[in-house]
DNA sequence: CGGGAAGTTGAATATCATCAACGGTAGTGG
DNA sequence: CCACTACCGTTGATGATATTCAACTTCCCG
């Protein structure tokens, strides 16, 4: 839990600054980033906290999750490095989900009263978060029709596709990686049961398309996945990752900028 | 196609000014308010249209759809009286879904180059527009974990419920109503099939707790439909509805005011 | 090295989808 | 205004997909 700066921070550019005006950087070290260290299994925040921060994934993976009233549990979002952390609460006063992290994490705490007096100085921070923002928004809209009109075989090749593009947009291979997360915590995004993700891989397996050794997974052909893929998807992916959009490019979109002009 | 304005509309405060200051009246009026007028099964945009205005719901109902490459569709949202309508594209350069009128239906429509020259001077204005957004973002996730984790029974009864409350905040009865939509409607927003839909509306009116008479439903154990919901739902709901929301207020939250700061 | 969690696989089951037939309603046009 | 028709809705029988229950294996973590 130390005080440091971005600019300073060992991830260098693969986290918040990536998207940064360099000329900004100096700004950005006024906000007080305060470290989060997390063990697995711990949470960052639960349901129903205030919604006092914002984080930034330094290094790890969580999930974000809710519960129901009798004990039924949902993931509704994995977060990487790099990643941000808690725009789920935007529109509202306390977390609607929790977040655990997967394995050993370190997040960057972002007070909101910090960003409320440096974001006027920060346009492309700004810009970072709503488009953040606006990735999720566009998750949730794809989750709703993945799981409302895909089978469990769509879904679990449309969550492998996704998991390979978020990590080749880190600079990963994007045919060979290790899940951070188990059968159970698959299903339970997908709206499966840990059952069905196991069969499901051993399927595809048989059928020549993936290997799968525990969680370290080889898609061997992803044109094959792709194909599946796309059949089934509804929505066309538009907003850019952050990484892909750089600074000073098109803005989001007209009725966002009137939203949030002055 | 008429050229009018919200002060001398028949709908009154039903519509859009509902949360206005009455000083910011006049500001309004010099908005073009454009009417559209829709029948049955006619669309005020499709996916892939470019996201140029937003729109306010005058009379009448209208769906949001996407479609998958193979024909498969999901309905993403009702909207009725009183909504807007197209704020799913405030983060893309173009309309995700299509709108099509369930019944004939009277649209105002809001060109967003209209609004960027107005929101700076509308500040209750940008209010519930935005809270509109919050509440299409808390939408999805809400229908995320309805569609991951209830049974079918429980999806339908959370859209009657839904739906109840959505009527009584526009000051219709909450307990007896005429739905707008078909059987397949209601399915395909719950990812459920029509047959399975009929069934349920049976088996629910067998159990004594609604009447069901073609589209026209009657809650008659609004209680128990209640537990049933509430101990299947995940997100309790915290962004009040724009009508319950008056303003002056308290702000939406403070991470969202930090984003739309200046 | 031991114990517990995670994963695999099989068999039985449940839930919802599909296929099919029929009745009713509303909307259309004569 | 009535009759016709197309769509909507209901219900039954059958079937497919994913769940549940269960036994067993493998892998980590301590």
């Amino acid at each position: 839990m130390t005080d440091q700066h971005c600019s300073n921070c060992p991830m260098g550019r693969s986290c918040l600054p990536a998207d940064l005006d360099p000329a900004e950087l100096p700004a950005l070290d006024t906000v007080p980033t305060r470290r989060l260290r997390l063990k697995k299994g711990e949470t960052a925040y639960r349901v129903g906290d205030p919604a006092l921060a914002i984080y930034a994934v330094r290094l790890g993976t969580l999930k974000s999750h809710v519960v129901t009233e009798d004990g039924r549990s949902q993931i509704v979002g994995f977060h990487l490095q790099g990643e941000i952390l808690g725009l789920d609460s935007v529109f509202a006063p306390t977390h609607p989900s929790s977040a655990t992290a997967l394995e050993d994490t370190q997040l960057c705490v972002l007070p909101v009263s910090a960003l409320q007096a440096v974001l006027p100085r920060l346009p492309t921070l700004r810009r970072h978060l709503v488009l953040a923002l606006a990735q999720e928004a566009q998750h949730d809209r794809a989750m709703m029709t993945t799981i409302g009109l895909m089978t469990a075989e769509e879904r679990l090749v449309a969550f492998l596709l996704q998991h390979s593009e978020r990590l080749a947009a880190r600079g990963f291979a994007p045919n060979e990686f290790v899940l951070r997360m188990s059968r159970e915590e698959i299903g339970s995004y997908l709206g499966l049961k840990l059952e069905t993700i196991s069969r499901l891989f051993s399927r595809l397996a048989e059928a020549g398309q993936i290997e799968v050794h525990h969680r370290h997974i080889r898609l061997l052909r992803p044109d094959v996945l792709r194909r599946i893929y796309r059949r089934s998807r509804s929505v066309p992916a538009t907003v850019r990752t952050a990484h892909h959009c750089a600074a000073g490019t098109e803005p989001a979109t007209a009725v966002l900028e009137s939203l949030t002009a002055l």
